[in-house]
RNA sequence: GGCGAGGUAGCUCAGGUGGUUAGAGCGUUGGAUUCAUAACCCAAAGGUCGGGGGUUCAACUCCCCCCCUCGCUACCA
């Protein structure tokens, strides 16, 4: 896919964030995709650095940390410990994880900042943000606390609600509380810098819309496409707050780093740590091809914002290529770690100790490289017995065992067979025909990988197998047994030549499977893999009079008792979860006075005309006769109500509220609704009609 | 509402620039076989290619409208 040949390749996958264990949805996105691909990069011989790290900054991680009582320092140790491990524990073989609150992060930021500070290209800006007053600090987003106006959960942050998902910024909140101290905060002017995306948006057009238009990911492109015609916004990259990576400024003390500036130069740094001195070679040579592994979600970051910085230091490569996943699902829901709806990477491997190549296997299979995807035990089940076993395991063991059982576990020669009876041609025809197809199948299978199909890589894997199957099923060995075992000894000389080859091919999927293989085989596959890898054709890798090891089952059965568990597991937190929310009544709002309450002039009315607002979801323009007036309000329940039921309706509303504007029209007052858990709207009406006007009281 | 990505056999997916009976793997059913972890091999059944229009001699493939899923985004006083 790379438009030229590179003498080197820097592979990135994406930061996992440190404040949580890894599950499978990381794999498949990110992690899996990325160590494929840097096997086979290793096996082709060429020079790869494979980095990645803790992300460790950010208000989520001194929220966490002060949710356990203890240091931000101390909760990413434990986070990132927990995460390195896993990884090492799965067999991602990063050349180094590194993380963000290391020494040499924060000299790398520092010096990033600084690089692009010297061409003043950052703007500052002073505004009001919420300060706590008792603590002495500034509040991020996510210090927030208050009523979410969308759905009326009284514990949404100031950056986005998490029980109804929407987005928010801190001002919108009902009743903001700081998170620290608990108390109001004030608005207090703070001076922040700004990395100005917009004067970058016509360089990004050139480079990503014309320049990457067929060799990125459809997927990819598309969402890149989107963002670059909203149009781009300088954005924050300072942050008021004690926990990451002081901006290197004399007139920025007590500030640092937002975490989204530091931690894509985390890969730099990692790399740095990595490789000493000779760390530029890798993210400044034009030789070298620079691919980033991420999920979805990440890809404005990685293809948009980072490519703009790198530009703007202005002595780094681009990203070649960005082959970002979709998400995965689990048994048909969300992965969700506050849910506990997840396989953790961890629990697996506890759970299923020397099976990693059947979660590889059976991840790469399903991976969302097109759309999201689903993961089931059952698929998983099937997948392992069906493919993994009933195919390559079978075959490598067949082929084992008919060896030792004819050729007391020699390899047999590979002499030329002369069709001279009916039965040596068929095998001759036989075996033309499978080599034909396993050369198709490796090429396939190197040109897959070489453009990130690594679902479509592994099955052309599956393929060599299936080859190899039907080539004994056709030639059947044990029945020339009994009459030619020159023919015998020239079909197992090939079959081994097959599971040879398999062992290499099904290094980058496989990698324990593609040892045992190479084990039983009893050889040394570094050259004839070389061979393979490059030249992207069979290769002869066990010689003729070799002493084979003895026969050993790749890959057992998963049994029903071995997932009913991991059902049931997941099963618990669903029910939890239900009767959570039917219990979740909201807590009860400070005590107000009657003359608080007689502030408020609550109203009965008559909806005389109902309409939906133009390009709104959720809004309905209908006009209430007050009494008074005829009034226009705007309400957000147009999921609940049409526009037909809603006329004749009667509706209590607030009806001396400030008027409000909403997407061009005012509204005023503001209709009350009863909401359930589940969210749906439900008006509040008399039990019997009134007349338009009715106070209530 | 806007933008983006998807919607093809029970399941997971292929199907450059429109052209013979729409393919593969798994699953199902039947057959064959015994070297092999009841595995392998062969065969069959199974699809109005999300829906509706249109262009064309011909559309899964091009155009328009609509529906559904996922993501980003606007909006819910």
């Amino acid at each position: 896919m790379s438009k030229r040949d590179f003498k080197r390749t820097t592979v990135t996958a994406a930061l996992p964030y440190a404040n949580g264990p890894l599950h499978i949805g990381h794999m498949a996105g990110a992690y899996l995709p990325a160590d494929t691909y840097v096997r086979y990069l290793r096996l082709k011989g060429d020079d790869v650095a494979f980095v990645c790290g803790s992300d460790e900054h950010g208000v989520a991680i001194t929220l966490g940390a002060k949710k356990e009582g203890v240091t931000p320092q101390a909760f990413v140790d434990k986070y990132h410990a927990l995460m390195k491990q896993a990884f090492a524990d799965f067999g991602i073989s990063f050349d180094i994880y590194s993380r963000t609150s290391s020494a040499i992060h924060r000299e790398t930021s520092q010096d990033f900042f600084r690089k692009i500070d010297a061409q003043k290209l950052f703007v500052e800006d002073t505004s009001d943000q919420f300060y706590d007053e008792q603590e002495g600090i500034f509040l991020a987003d996510r210090y927030i606390v208050g009523t979410c106006p969308n759905c009326g959960h009284d514990r949404a942050y100031g950056d986005q609600c998490e029980k109804c998902g929407t987005s928010l910024s801190p001002r919108q909140l009902i009743n903001p509380r700081s998170a620290v101290s608990g108390n109001a905060p004030v608005l207090k002017p703070t001076k922040h810098w700004y990395f100005p995306l917009d004067r970058f948006e016509g360089w990004l057009k050139e480079w990503l819309l014309e320049g990457h238009r067929h060799d990125w990911k459809t997927n990819v492109y598309g969402q890149c496409k989107s963002w670059l015609e909203q149009g781009l916004q300088p954005r924050s990259i300072t942050r008021d707050l004690d926990w990451g990576i002081p901006v290197p400024r004399e007139d920025a003390k007590g500030k640092v780093l937002y975490v989204w500036f530091d931690a894509p130069i985390g890969y730099i740094s990692a790399t740095k740590e990595l490789k000493g001195a000779d760390w530029e070679k890798y993210w400044k040579d034009p030789d070298t091809r620079l691919v980033h592994f991420i999920g979805k979600d990440n890809i404005v970051f990685h293809c948009i914002i980072f490519p703009a910085m790198l530009k703007a230091e202005g002595s780094f490569i681009l990203p070649d290529n960005v082959p970002a996943n979709e998400f995965l699902n689990l048994e048909g829901d969300k992965i969700s770690t506050s849910r506990n709806h997840a396989v953790w990477l961890h629990e697996y491997l506890r759970d299923f100790p020397g099976r990693r190549d059947e979660l590889r296997y059976v991840l790469t299979s399903i991976s969302p490289e097109t759309k999201d995807a689903d993961f089931t035990w059952k698929d998983y089940q099937q997948k392992v017995n069906s493919e993994l076993v009933a195919i390559l395991g079978n075959f490598v063991n067949r082929v084992m065992v008919l060896t030792h059982k004819y050729f007391e576990g020699r390899v047999p020669p590979a002499e030329e067979l002369k069709g001279t009876t009916d039965k040596r041609k068929k095998v001759l025809a036989v075996y033309q025909q499978a080599h034909r197809d396993l050369d198709q199948s490796v090429a396939a299978l190197i040109d897959s990988l070489e453009n990130f199909r690594f679902r479509e890589a592994q099955f052309q894997l599956m393929n060599m197998a299936r080859t190899g199957n039907k080539f004994l099923a056709d030639t059947e060995p044990w029945k020339l047994a009994k009459e030619d075992m020159d023919a015998v000894g020239a079909i197992l000389n090939y079959a081994l030549m097959v599971v040879g080859n398999l062992a290499i091919a099904s290094a980058p999927f496989l990698p324990d499977g593609s040892e045992a293989i190479r084990q039983q085989l009893g050889v040394d596959l570094t050259t004839a893999s070389r061979q393979f890898w490059t030249g992207k054709k069979l290769v002869e890798p066990v010689p003729a009079g070799h002493q084979l090891g003895q026969p050993v089952l790749l890959y057992k059965n998963v049994e029903d008792a071995d997932i009913q568990p991991q059902l049931e597991r997941l099963q618990k937190p669903k029910i939890a979860n239900v009767e959570a929310t039917a219990n979740s009544v909201k807590p009860l709002k400070p005590t107000v006075t009657i003359d608080d309450f007689g502030k408020l002039d609550i109203r009965i009315g008559t909806v005389t005309a109902a309409e939906k607002m133009e390009k709104s979801d959720k809004l309905l323009k209908l006009t209430v006769n007050s009494g008074l007036d005829q009034r226009t309000i705007l309400s957000g329940i147009a999921k609940q109500y049409t526009p037909e039921q809603m006329v004749g309706k009667q509706v209590t509303f607030i009806a001396n509220l400030a008027p409000r504007k909403m997407m061009g029209i005012e509204s005023q007052g503001m209709i009350l609704m009863a909401e359930d858990q589940d969210g749906k709207l439900r008006l509040l009406q008399p039990n019997e009609a009134v007349n338009p006007g009715a106070s209530v009281s």
